[in-house]
DNA sequence: TCATATATAATCAAAAATAATCATATTAAA
DNA sequence: TTTAATATGATTATTTTTGATTATATATGA
């Protein structure tokens, strides 16, 4: 057997079960410690595995989940702008709905100007962040609390909004795809976004580049239920292009 | 396990549940402390999270905490020692409510010890406070946010709580007289207060001496529709008689 | 403020894994 | 076939990882 095959089966191993330890490739590939080593140095240099002492990590399995923090950090700037775009489209004294998201906490934190405003808001960072906004009205969502995005979901949340109505929603999502339509990781959170839109006269997507053609678990919306979203730069002309065939408003942010 | 899949399971825990102490950890990863030390450690050296005296933080969770502008809470001694008390009379697996307020929300401190436990209340502190306890699963009344108390309150949230039973409601209250009974500045909050006691098979109330022959403008309830009340021992002798007497629990705690 | 309880850092020892070295085997090319 | 180049495996030295121990630092309540 050659070397060259000897790495692809190491490769499709760490592919299959995440990991190897460098015992267990002795034994498939029937080689000592130092060549079982020797191939995994030249697969780490091809970036292809990750090496830890005792044998190799896939690297899907050390590149840290796309979590909120992590967003937060890597499209902050994205977001910033997308945030200071959507302040611009709203108007004193209006009723406003902010789904639970880095984008919509961006966004909340830029309401600090205004003198009169009621917001709605199923996110408990935004509940905490608004309490320092004097101007503004707060009412929170009930439902039970996700930790992993700090969202208020389920039936409860969806009986308080069903008792309300709010002028104008602004959407977080995570899969935003012309075919697929808006998509999320979890059914009981997609459930309630699908309320949210129900409830408001206007609504308004917020996404950065990231979330385009991404398809997540639970479908939300169709694209066509949006009225307007907000896109920075960094998405194919294409795609903006099938938006505004489908009626949607689209504004581009330069972050 | 290898180091770097620690690694990633340290930051998801910190990811969901918004820190993690040392001690937590060594039962999660069944590692030593100082392997948890040293792991925290490299992850706050590629600036994935903070460390705190006794374990971890999100970097997000950093941001989180500090803009509340909290009012300087008296007799947090009486009232640090009434939550403990308090904790003591929850079973594992119930599901119980905590009202605003600032014995509440050290009652919520003092939870991390349940497996299971579900935990409903209409204060937004209390809500974030309880996201950092892995066992606990949280159901937020929606309703208009009081800056004041931090309360969740009106239709929103009287709807809401219709929705659910629970075992044991934790009552907060401004004041406590044997003749006007338990009184409230806010009208509306005084009927939200209301509606929780409705769906409560057992009211526990909590409150120190400096609540006690006080009377606020809204009235909640009799102090007879209160099971059981937890006082320190600063109260008179006759009024806990007469609390006997009317057939209500009293547990007295010695700050 | 001080005392006490915890938590952390520093140090060390043991175990395990790795790298370095060298001898041997295999392959490719002249 | 011979020779050079490369790959492999065994051996040994070095490094890494971990947990235990002790000293230091930090919090918390009296």
């Amino acid at each position: 057997m050659y070397s060259e095959e000897r790495k692809k089966i190491v490769l499709d191993y760490i592919q299959k079960y995440g990991k190897a330890s460098v015992q267990e490739l002795t034994e498939v590939l029937q080689v000592s410690e130092a060549t079982v080593r020797r191939d995994l140095k030249d697969l780490e240099d091809a970036k292809l595995l990750k090496r830890t002492h005792g044998g190799a990590l896939s690297l899907q399995n050390v590149n840290f989940e796309p979590t909120i923090g992590e967003k937060k950090v890597t499209h902050l700037k994205e977001k910033h702008a997308i945030a200071k775009k959507a302040v611009e489209l709203i108007d004193e004294g209006e009723t406003i709905l902010l789904d639970a998201g880095t984008t919509t906490f961006e966004l909340a934190k830029e309401l600090k100007s205004f003198a009169k405003l009621t917001v709605v808001t199923n996110a408990i960072n935004i509940s905490h962040e608004l309490l320092s906004h004097p101007g503004i009205e707060v009412l929170v969502v009930g439902g039970m609390l996700r930790k992993e995005t700090l969202a208020m979901v389920g039936p409860v949340a969806e009986q308080s909004l069903g008792m309300i109505r709010v002028d104008k929603l602004f959407l977080a999502i995570n899969g935003l795809d012309l075919e697929a339509g808006l998509t999320t990781p979890n059914l009981i959170e997609a459930a309630t976004k699908r309320k949210m839109i129900k409830i408001a006269k206007q609504v308004f997507l917020l996404a950065d580049h990231s979330k385009v053609g991404k398809v997540s678990q639970a479908k939300v919306a169709d694209i066509v239920e949006v009225n307007q979203v907000i896109l920075d730069n960094a998405v194919a002309e294409d795609t903006l292009n099938q938006l505004k065939t489908m009626g949607i408003t689209v504004h581009l942010v330069h972050p």
